[in-house]
DNA sequence: TATCAATACGAACGATCGTACGTTGAATAT
DNA sequence: ATATTCAACGTACGATCGTTCGTATTGATA
């Protein structure tokens, strides 16, 4: 089941190449959109030849897909994988976590235009393809953990007012991208206090200690 | 203050013209977005030369501003008029109109990728210039009057449970335009209900009546 | 050693892009 | 009647795009 300790040269060479100019791929993507990526834009950028980068990733849509599974890792280590190490599994307190690590991923801009999903998901949303099926993939792992969170928490009898589950995944979902929207392009911090206070709400209003909500507050 | 009831037949012309071009630019823009705009595919599309168009829009930021004017035309008749058209001013009946107006506008694919602004305010969140600025701005009209509306039912003492009208209008628009990307991204009508229940639900929470939030299901 | 595979490059391709120029024809103004 | 204005066209420009090809280089394999 191992892999060969002995990695193979080139291959890593390709690797660390193909780290290397996804790096820049990502703020451009999240700023320019997936189609704003260009071979020589990204040669100017990463200082290597448009073939060579033409030549790691095949093809256009190669590097578009390529960007996406990228910007997946740099959102699970963001968002999610802090949550998971730092709430215990099964609580409330995973799902508000989820929710006030989303708001800081975007309001650090970890990329720089913002949730790199909510720009390309956009620009794709009516674009059947590869790169819309990855996108549409991405989305659905995000929700669909947000969802298993939140239909734990309704298990432990943490969340007495609500029904379902996918339901409030939509609401929470919805609030965190209408805040990302505007702070981009408005160029201002309040949205992202306003969701604090709308989703600070809805969970009290589901039955949510004030305490346990203060978490959304934290930069 | 009239203008000369005698129209330039050769302005006349170029309006009709624009108009016919700007049909085309809007479909396409709310799919491909407003980069993918270009002189030749609209020549393509509306049987005319791509010179022609060049002229009669200037260049291509002067197309996007033209885009961006006659959506916000399409926006408003589709959505606030016949709201204003059918509610009485400063009621609850007008906010909750508003919301069930613009579900059924995206619903109804008034623009081929579902909400031209949702699409292009993505793609232009982090691009400052005259093209943003356009955005905002209708942006910035169509929440004002959300948040105007809302204020005025607030003031006629139907909204009890409710202190900000800001806070209410970001709420909405952010479940609107979920449900819209989630619409478009899945090809599914159910986001759709899901957003009316939320809204259905917020506002019964702030002290509507249980019927009068039931336009928000019409179609 | 020789063979093969992968990175990386330069160069060139056809296509499309945005823009500019000059011209034509029709409508208006003088 | 003449001059002017504007829509509309054909053409051409430099730039950028995605892709392909041939080649050199480096590392793995036989």
């Amino acid at each position: 089941m191992a892999q060969a300790p002995v990695i193979d040269g080139r291959l890593a060479r390709g690797d660390e190449s193909r780290r290397r100019v996804l790096g820049h791929a990502l703020d451009l993507a999240s700023t320019e959109g997936l189609d704003g990526l260009s071979f020589g834009r990204l040669a100017d950028a990463s200082r290597q030849s448009k073939s060579g980068i033409a030549t790691l990733f095949g093809s256009k849509e190669g590097l578009q897909l390529a960007a996406v599974a990228a910007a997946r890792e740099v959102f699970a280590a963001s968002v999610v994988e802090p949550v998971r190490a730092t709430t215990p599994a099964g609580g409330l307190a995973r799902v508000i976590g989820l929710a006030g690590a989303w708001l800081s991923y975007s309001r650090r801009r970890v990329f720089s235009g913002g949730c790199f999903f909510a720009a390309t998901v956009a620009e794709f949303d009516a674009r059947p393809g590869a790169v819309q099926d990855a996108l549409r993939g991405a989305l659905d792992e995000w929700e669909g953990y947000l969802s298993h969170s939140i239909r734990r928490a309704m298990a432990s009898g943490e969340l007495p007012g609500l029904d379902d589950a996918e339901q409030l995944a939509f609401e929470i979902a919805g609030i965190l991208e209408a805040a990302n929207n505007r702070s981009l392009l408005r160029g201002e911090d309040a949205p992202y206090e306003r969701a604090a206070r709308t989703l600070r709400e809805r969970f009290i209003a589901l039955g949510a200690s004030p305490d346990a909500v203060s978490v959304l507050l934290t930069r």
